[in-house]
DNA sequence: ATGGTAATATTACCGCGGTAATAGCTACGT
DNA sequence: ACGTAGCTATTACCGCGGTAATATTACCAT
C-alpha cells in the first residue's frame, strides 16, 4: 500500500501509537497501552481499534506469536516525518523552509550552536554527492 | 477568546481561508472564493459556513460594510505558526528542533547558504537582548 | 468436559472538518 | 408595490479520528 508523501495523515493518537512501535521496534496492544502515559489514557479496546485501523491503512503490519498480535511499522518514521513536514511547509509556510527556520529562531527553539551543527551536516552531505 | 498555543488546530480548508485573510488583510466570502484556486474549489456556501465557524472559534472577526461581512483575522499568522509548529515538534520530533532541522536537510529543503542566513539572524537577536 | 482467562472481532457512538442545498432577508430598480 | 439580485442564516449530511462496551474465540487448568 504505497502512499504519496502528501497523503500521509495521522491523528494525535495514531501518532502516539506509531511512536511507540517505532521506538520499540515491535509492540503488542498491551505494550502500547503500558507505554502511553501522557494525558488521556485510552482504554485497551480503543488502542486495539486504532491499531487495527492503522494496519488497514497500511501503517502497521502484524505477526502472530502464540495467538497474540505483534505489530511492527509498515512505514518508516522518516517517511512520515518527510510527508508531514512537507505538508506543513506547504500549508503554513508558503512552502519556504527558510520561513520555518526563521520561526524556530523566533520561538527561541534553536541556538546558534545547533545551527552550526546543521551547517556541518550539510557540508558532509555535499561531499557524499 | 484566548487559546493555548498547543490548542490551535486548523484543518486544511480552514488554513487556506486564513491564509487568504492574512494575505489580504481583510476579505469577504467572495474574496476568499475568488482567491482559492488550487485543487478542490469549494462552493460559496461551503466557504461561508467555514468562515462562520472560524469566527465562532475566535480565529476570525468581521465588520459589516453595506450589509456585506468583511472578515479580518482575530489571531495572527505568527501565533498559529508557533502553535502548530510547536505541536508538530512535540508529536513527531521528540520535541527536538534539531531533529526537525536535520530532517529539512535530509530532504534537501534547505541549503548551506540559507543556514548561514539563519545564523546571522540569531546573532542579531542575541544583540537585541 | 467446563469454566475461566486473555486475546481479538464486532458494533456503536461522538465531535469536528468539510460539503453544500436551500431558506430567509433587504435594498434597489422599475 | 414588487420582483429580483445578492447577501447571510439554517439545516443536513458524510467521513474519519477517537472512544469504548460488548461479543467471540480458543486455550488451559482442574
Amino acid at each position: 500500500m504505497k502512499k504519496k508523501l502528501s497523503e500521509i495523515r495521522l491523528g494525535r493518537l495514531e501518532l502516539r501509537i506509531m511512536n511507540v512501535v517505532w521506538d520499540k521496534g515491535q509492540a503488542t496492544v498491551h505494550d502500547v497501552k503500558d507505554v502511553i502515559s501522557r494525558g488521556r489514557k485510552p482504554a485497551y479496546s480503543t488502542i486495539l481499534t486504532m491499531m487495527r485501523k492503522l494496519e488497514a491503512k497500511g501503517y502497521l503490519a502484524h505477526d502472530v506469536d502464540d495467538r497474540t498480535y505483534v505489530y511492527r511499522a509498515a512505514i518508516s518514521r522518516q517517511t512520515v516525518r518527510h510527508g508531514v513536514l512537507g505538508d506543513l511547509l506547504d500549508r503554513l509556510f508558503e512552502g519556504s523552509p527558510l520561513l520555518l527556520l526563521n520561526n524556530l529562531v523566533e520561538q527561541d527553539l534553536i541556538s546558534e550552536e545547533e545551527v552550526r551543527e546543521i551547517r556541518k551536516l550539510i557540508g558532509k552531505r555535499r561531499k557524499k554527492k
